[in-house]
RNA sequence: GGGGCGGUAGUUCAACCGGUUAGAGCACCGGCCUGUCACGCCGGAAGUUGCGGGUUCGAGUCCCGUCCGCCCCGCCA
């Protein structure tokens, strides 16, 4: 608990000058403002209960609203825990009555009186505070407010851009309230879990080195070095491999990272991950520990009973089946191959794509009568922007017959062959996918979670959760050199080593990803930790023992040190926040978030800053 | 870097095919009102139609540019 604690309890009541004179024109009699006094909160807005009433209370807040009778003055007064009415009565209280006709929306007040319960026609059922009531005999006036923006409730409608320039009035909203109450409990429970089961809390530095590998660096400028930079971290990966040679056996942290990269919905470049790293264990002692982290999120912030052990999928499984390595599963459309049984179709566009080493898939959508001729043109626009050329499709009319331009191409073996290993009955439409299997997969993808959403085809799941398993180590560049998937010291399954030599692009890394409703929550891998398997690794990549030991040798040297085996995991815990929390950007259960372009409306950050800075940084700006 | 959608009062929106003085709800300001909780009633103020240029007798509306916000592609282990 943080408790502030003003230095002098009892100060002595001096008038505070209220300059300039806001508010209504009424008020400006009234020169002076309240002093907090001696008088302390005892209950918080929202907790009033019927088991307090004849109890003298006193509750602090915002005037959420203000309701004048001419006689009996009615005050909704707001903290971060609710609401509570407090009413003003002239013949109860005269003088606290005369200053309630001051108060204006927002306006912070401390109010004295006696709980009492309202009269049964009086009780507000829609408030949980609504049985009871604060019956005024002392008002004070803490301070006036500015008129706000716009309204301080849950149900309004604001653009984004004005809730950003005015996050304060924002944040006092209510459901952001939760949201970010939300948050603090999934970093309570993230961190409850983490400690009880060994792992201890390390913090890494913010100010780092520049790495070329990945993202973009956010460079600071080194004042005693001139010419020199520090990096943000990307994520702490480096650090925590090295706690783990330093013997730190369990390390986790909240960790700040950052990329400059641009922004999406669900992408900012300062977030937060759980970062965390084991030594002496195996992918399944990880999986294991990442299911007991999540279940417990789910129990401890929304009292949610997750199954376990959760599946793990195979990545090969999932991009076949889903069209991508994070499968929104709860969507009960499926995609299935089709290569084999058109391997010999006169149909150019489905030869064409087999015969340069593609494939053909379809995406078969039961009960398709919704989707209009016109839809499945929109659908051929949104493939071409996933990189598909074109999208055939097949609708099966009432009669079985085929609707389609591409029918005719198809011999009725292919057609029979189509619509058994589819399922295709009357009324399904399927789409076709054909070209490299990376694009289909892209392609179909997109289309399913698209056609998912618009035609509601969730199986009605609350959540999903499982792992994705058996990525490959390397992938294909566009020159066809192979490179990491994921980042350089993932370590190949233990039984795939000697493939490195063989038939690298085949190696399967001991990579993990969790995903929750079709959104990766995190991923991690077990790391190399010989330094002459890593050298291997990087030598199929391209680089020279020189070249490796120059990029990496920190890392070399660090293993050879006495690395032990270990792997890790982070967390995308805004991500994570937004899944419990609920909204619709991560800007939602981010206190003060970037826009779009990378700044924050509110600060106005970044920011020009003035020459003798820039000169005491050893910079000079470009024109 | 590219594509899309949007920008009119504090705010959410309207304004027909380019045509009179750019309207409405909420908020705001003033007055009235002793049981409201979306309080009510009467009255009022409030606009560089994001910005700049062009077309036109006439532009919120059409065209060009630009800025800002959001979504997406590229990018992001």
């Amino acid at each position: 608990m943080c408790t502030f604690r003003p230095r002098c309890r009892d100060a002595p009541p001096a008038p505070l000058p209220l300059t300039p004179p806001r508010g209504p024109a009424s008020l400006r009699g009234l020169t002076t403002l309240d002093p907090l006094g001696a008088l302390r909160r005892t209950h918080a807005c929202g907790e009033v209960r019927a088991g307090d009433i004849g109890e003298t209370v006193t509750v602090c807040g915002w005037v959420r609203t203000r309701r004048d009778h001419g006689g009996v003055i009615f005050v909704d007064l707001r903290d971060r825990s609710g609401i509570v009415q407090v009413v003003f009565k002239p013949d109860t209280a005269p003088e606290a009555h005369e200053r309630a006709q001051a108060i204006r929306n927002e306006w912070v007040l401390v109010a004295r009186g006696r709980l009492e319960r309202r009269e049964n026609d009086a009780v507000n059922p829609n408030l949980p505070t609504g049985e009871v009531e604060v019956l005024a005999e002392e008002l004070r006036i803490l301070n006036t407010a500015t008129t706000p923006p716009f309204e301080i409730e849950d149900e309004v409608v604001i653009d984004e851009a004005v809730r950003l320039e005015h996050r304060i009035h924002d944040l006092r909203r209510p459901v952001m309230q939760r949201r970010l109450r939300t948050r603090h409990d999934l970093a309570q429970s993230l961190r409850a879990a983490c400690c009880e089961r060994g792992l201890i809390e390390i913090e890494t530095p913010v100010l780092a080195r520049a790495t070329p590998e990945g993202a973009r660096d956010f460079l600071v400028p080194s004042r005693v070095h001139p010419g020199s930079f520090y990096a943000l971290p990307q994520s702490p990966q480096i650090m925590k491999q090295m706690l783990m040679v330093a013997g730190f056996d369990g390390y986790f942290q909240l960790a700040r990272c950052f990329r400059d990269e641009d922004q999406r919905a669900d992408r900012q470049l300062e977030f937060t991950q759980l970062d965390l790293e084991l030594s002496f264990v195996g992918m399944d002692d990880v999986l294991e520990l990442l299911e007991h982290i999540t279940v417990r999120a789910f129990r401890d912030v929304l009292g949610v009973e997750l199954a376990r052990p959760f599946d793990r999928l195979d990545y090969r499984e999932a991009m076949l089946r889903y069209g991508s390595d994070k499968p929104e599963r709860r969507i009960e459309l499926e995609i299935v191959e089709l290569s084999d049984v058109l391997a010999t179709s006169d149909f150019k566009v489905f030869s064409a794509a087999l015969a340069s080493g593609g494939v053909v898939r379809g995406l078969p959508i039961p009960e398709a009568d919704a989707l209009t001729r016109g839809d499945l043109d929109r659908l051929a626009e949104t493939a071409k922007t996933f990189g598909a050329k074109g999208l055939a499709w097949v609708r099966v009319a009432a009669d079985g017959s085929w609707q389609s331009p591409i029918a005719k191409f198809l011999t009725d073996d292919e057609r029979s062959n189509i619509s058994e290993r589819a399922g295709l009955q009357p009324g399904h439409v399927i789409l076709f996918g054909a070209d490299r299997e990376k694009v289909v997969c892209e392609v179909l993808g997109r289309l399913r979670l698209e056609l998912g959403a618009r035609l509601d085809r969730y199986d009605g799941r609350p959540w999903d959760t499982h792992f994705v398993v058996g990525f490959p180590l390397f992938e294909q560049t566009d020159d066809g050199k192979l490179t990491y998937m994921h980042m350089p010291f993932v370590a190949p399954l233990e039984n795939e080593i000697d493939k490195l030599d063989t038939n690298p692009a085949e190696v399967i890394a001991t990579h993990y990803d969790l995903v929750l409703n079709g959104v990766e929550l995190g991923s991690g891998s077990l790391r190399n930790h010989r330094s002459d398997l890593q050298l291997r690794i990087l030598a199929i990549m391209g680089y020279s023992e020189q070249e490796a030991r120059d990029r990496f040798g920190f890392m070399l040297d660090a293993l050879d040190a006495g690395a032990p085996p270990h792997g890790g995991f982070a967390f995308g815990f805004d991500r994570f926040a937004l899944m419990l929390a609920g909204g619709q950007s991560l800007r939602d259960v981010i206190a003060f978030p970037k826009t779009q372009r990378a700044q924050d409306s509110f600060t106005r950050s970044p920011s020009r800053v003035d020459a003798a800075q820039l000169r005491e940084l050893g910079l000079r700006l470009r024109e």
